[in-house]
DNA sequence: AGTGCGACCCGAACGC
DNA sequence: TGCGTTCGGGTCGCAC
């Protein structure tokens, strides 16, 4: 579920309640989500606090006194404030308890995501973080970045704007939707897109990025973003989860196919 | 290196 | 009603 704008809204969101509360107690609850030894995992949280939250793609990135804490919520990972007196439930993987008698907690029904704590000179140099590409609504996202990185690649276009080392932060609901707004077959191959549609990619995707950030992001299913904020950009979706309703240019019926896996929504007739 | 596909998990939706 | 099957907003690892 969480995209990009996803993301910044539970960072958004978490900013204002979490920061500068020291870290009284951590409860690991399911040991897998944490890719750190557990034991040093706890030893940095506790008595730490948080400084900041950055992000980088779809990764959050707590920063602590020393370290940082990384978090990959994949799909289905949300963070809830409570009080800590109130009842454990099930999928709360993680619990980080503060001084002031309220809860971080970490709920997960699919159990994909992922968290790691890196020492605060080591970030630049972690795999997850060095691996991802440029951010859609940075202007170092240029048509010929993009070029290069699609020249040699048969695949479809779909699915390499999946591909975070290339343009981190899209996911499949976003690149649906830049694919409409760009007027670009999914199917295409990524090495016959040209540097026009290249440019039409890129303002796509600040566009679409900018509003469903504006917005709180996309909810989708039972997704919703910590403390309970709902996102409103489903309202706005032109195609993704769409299928059989017309297009919002031309009125034929969204199409949904399989692409490298992943269900895709189109307009043949706009999308060609 | 690029590509294809199963695996990781669970609950909801669907089909009979 | 009940039971089995399919599907998914993400990524990784492995085989070719």
């Amino acid at each position: 579920m969480p995209e990009i704008a996803e993301v910044e809204t539970v960072r958004n969101t978490l900013k204002k309640r979490i920061l500068h509360k020291k870290i009284v107690d951590v409860n690991i609850r399911y040991a897998k989500i944490i890719e750190s030894d557990l034991d040093e995992f706890k030893k940095v949280l506790i008595g730490n606090e948080f400084e900041d939250i950055l992000r980088r793609g779809k990764w959050l990135i707590f920063k602590l006194h020393d370290y940082y804490l990384l978090s990959h919520l994949r799909m289905e990972g949300k963070y809830f404030i409570k009080d800590s007196k109130e009842e454990i439930v099930k999928h709360e993987h993680l619990i980080i308890t503060f001084n002031d008698g309220t809860d971080l907690r970490y709920h997960d029904t699919r159990k994909f995501g992922r968290l790691k704590i890196v020492p605060l000179d080591k970030l630049e140099t972690t795999e997850e973080i060095q691996k991802q590409g440029i951010e859609p609504i940075s202007n170092n996202l240029t048509s010929a970045y993009l070029l290069e990185k699609f020249k040699n690649k048969r695949l479809p276009i779909k699915t390499v704007l999946l591909d975070q080392e290339i343009i981190s932060g899209l996911g499949n609901i976003y690149a649906d939707e830049v694919l409409f707004a760009s007027g670009i077959n999914p199917l295409k191959k990524a090495s016959l897109v040209t540097k026009e549609e290249c440019e039409k990619i890129i303002a796509s995707s600040k566009k679409i990025i900018t509003k469903a950030i504006e917005m709180g992001g996309t909810t989708i299913k039972s997704y919703t973003s910590s403390l309970g904020v709902t996102g409103h950009y489903q309202d706005y979706l032109c195609v993704h989860k769409r299928e059989g309703k017309p297009c919002p240019k031309c009125e034929r019926p969204i199409k949904r196919i399989k692409v490298g896996g992943r269900s895709t929504y189109y307009c043949e007739n706009c999308q060609k």
